[in-house]
RNA sequence: GCGCCCGUAGUUCAGCUGGAUAGAACGCCGGCCUACGAAGCCGGAGGUCGGGAGUUCGAAUCUCUCCGGGCGCGCCA
């Protein structure tokens, strides 16, 4: 619909451009786009206002012109020149009408386009370390996430997801010394359980179950341990690190290996099960640890080498990252040999780029927006332009109980889960209530007034209209009247106000899928999804739909059913129920 | 100190690449069920878009500056 206005308005450019004086305009574009206020009708341009100063025109004059030139066409009712040089343009209700049977024709495709072209991105969320459950603020990673893959895919993009496992690493060792000493607890050996370890549950549970499986004789000999312990002459992240290598000397790479393994598989396959309730699935989940044995890290790095971008600095080895408009230059590899996060990272960004994406979206959280410049920077490295990489902030969820601000601690084990929260508030609301604000804003999240007042919560005046809906279609399905096919004599009859009113925010959907699509935006879908309820909610409340005139009945029930699939598409791609009773 | 994000109604927030009288929800006030679902609708009150300057025919939107808040600035991950 917006095409095709858009097309009329470039007619008329051209047209008027026949005069030399004004051949300027011929190559404007004339961004038509959806009036504020339906006053104004429903398309506008201000081209007129735009090409006044280049041509040294009058404003309304120029548009006058324009105007006059815009072909006859039967979805225009009339063109209207308002204030300083608005070309106003009323479409007519035929033209609303024939949307409607569009939608009803297209169904779940209405609203979904091709005009990505098949452009392959790869879109990377939540990746949050295995060493615990998912907490609040990956919900709200995990829901951005999967309906930005979803809107994507809705603008003819080829999207694959993808999920960072960061299996490698000291956080990984901690882990896995936290659940060790928990099994050493259950072994009946006594000690204080250091408090930078993983306090929470979760470890326990891990260590019982390999208790359980494999006895509880992985002790070592407890006497270095307890005397590693006790020394209080170490501050207490060089004793954890102490402790760490105690357990890897005491057990062996093979036992240390166990209590690794078990932990990691028990609290990936705990992630990815919460996800799937969530309705969250990824195309992949890619292990850090491949990097190292599919010896990429080294490649990435002989490749940097290659290309002189390294250099040793401190008996360490350094990427010239500020080449690529970094701040500073980043360690690669350190002075003791290891390799660096940003390493793995490099190497891992290198990958994705040669499985063929042309388009790199991560969702970080707005803690690593300082990581943005280095990994562009690293890309650029290999010869990818610096926008191949997108980045999009997702900044904090604050959790209120009440008033009260819920501190959260993740090796402290205090914190509220996304499990806890879905079932608190069910998946539907927090799915609606994670995206329903931009990404880049701080989300407010109070559990007692999630939980209190539900009702409230936008999702259900959505839900709601979506049920209300099929509620009246089964009473004209009882009655034994059937839907006619949506064809311009049986549309014919929808030309009340409320009527022609939800007819033009239907037709709105498809831009607004454009749009939340090339800004990344889902939280434009909750709003239209919101407008679209509340335009339907008052047409319902205004005309009676199941009426004696058949014609009228007819009319007003195709025209709720396109409403309902409208609501129903728009719902799917945020991940949300479209229920038929509430 | 430097960098990124943010500041819009009492509260929580929308505002689509600069458009016309800045919107919604919650809360508050007043109406609407002998009609398809009142989890709904209709009406009302409520604003110096943090302050100031600039660009523009036009600024919540772009630029500068100041104020206030969040986050970051490791050979951690």
């Amino acid at each position: 619909m917006h095409a095709t206005i858009q097309k009329l308005l470039e007619q008329a450019l051209s047209a008027v451009a026949k005069d030399a004086s004004l051949a300027t305009l011929a190559s404007m574009d004339p961004q038509t786009e959806r009036t504020r206020d339906a006053r104004h009708g429903d398309f506008t341009s201000n081209v007129a206002m735009r090409a006044a100063k280049l041509l040294g025109q009058k404003p309304r004059e120029l548009a006058q012109r324009i105007a006059a030139a815009i072909p006859e066409a039967d979805i225009v009712h009339k063109v209207d020149i308002a204030g300083p040089g608005f070309i106003n343009l009323t479409l007519s209700a035929t033209a609303y009408r024939e949307e409607m049977a569009r939608v009803l024709s297209a169904r779940q495709q209405y609203g979904s386009s091709e005009s990505a072209q098949g452009r392959r991105v790869l879109v990377e969320f939540v990746s949050a370390n295995p060493t615990g459950p998912l907490h609040v603020g990956h919900g709200r990673h995990a829901a951005f996430g999967a309906s930005l893959a979803n809107i994507l895919r809705a603008t003819g993009h080829h999207v694959d997801t993808e999920y960072y496992v960061n299996d490698a690493g000291r956080q990984m060792d901690i882990l896995a010394l936290s659940v060790w000493l928990r099994y050493l607890e259950l072994a009946g050996i006594e000690f204080e359980f250091p408090h930078n370890c993983y306090q929470g549950a979760y470890c326990k549970t891990i260590a019982q179950t390999i208790a359980s499986q494999s006895g509880t004789a992985l002790t070592g000999d407890p006497a270095v341990l307890s005397q590693l312990i006790a020394d209080e002459s170490h501050e207490p992240e060089a004793k954890l690190d102490a402790l760490i290598g105690c357990a890897k000397s005491l057990l062996g790479p093979e036992g240390f290996a166990i209590f690794f393994g078990a932990a990691i598989e028990e609290i990936l396959g705990d992630i990815r099960d919460d996800l799937h309730e969530f309705g969250v699935d990824y195309d992949r989940w890619y292990s850090e640890r491949s990097l190292t044995e599919n010896n990429l890290i080294d490649n990435a790095i002989s490749k940097l080498r290659a290309s002189d971008l390294l250099y040793e600095k401190d008996g360490a080895t350094w990427f010239r990252t500020t080449d690529f408009g970094d701040d500073k230059d980043r360690v690669v590899i350190r002075e003791n040999g290891a390799t660096t996060y940003f390493a793995s990272d490099i190497a891992y960004h290198k990958e994705k780029c040669e499985r063929g994406y042309d388009l790199l979206i991560n969702a970080f959280g707005s803690d690593h927006h300082g990581y943005i410049a280095r990994l562009q920077a690293a890309l650029a490295g290999f010869g990818q332009p610096i926008d191949t990489l997108e980045v999009r902030l997702v900044q904090f969820v604050v959790l209120f109980r009440g008033s009260e601000k819920v501190q959260m601690t993740t090796r402290g084990g205090n914190y509220v889960t996304l499990r806890d929260l879905r079932e608190e508030v069910g998946n539907d609301a927090a799915r609606f209530f994670y995206v329903s604000r931009s990404n880049d804003q701080h989300l407010d999240f109070d559990l007692e007034l999630a939980k209190s007042a539900s009702n409230d919560n936008p999702v259900y005046y959505v839900q709601y209209a979506h049920a209300r809906i099929s509620s009246t279609l089964r009473k004209l399905d009882d009655s034994g009247a059937k839907l006619p096919l949506p064809n311009a004599a049986a549309l014919a009859p929808l030309c009340e106000n409320e009527e022609l009113q939800l007819m033009r925010q239907i037709s709105r959907y498809g831009e607004v899928v454009q749009t939340a699509s090339d800004n990344r935006a889902p939280q434009m879908i909750v709003q239209y999804l919101r407008d679209l309820a509340a335009e339907f909610h008052s047409f319902y409340n205004a005309q009676r739909i199941i009426v004696d005139d058949p014609q009228v009945r007819d009319a007003r029930c195709l025209l709720i059913t396109a409403t309902q699939q409208v609501l129903a598409n728009g719902l799917a791609l945020l991940g949300v129920a479209a229920p038929d009773t509430m």
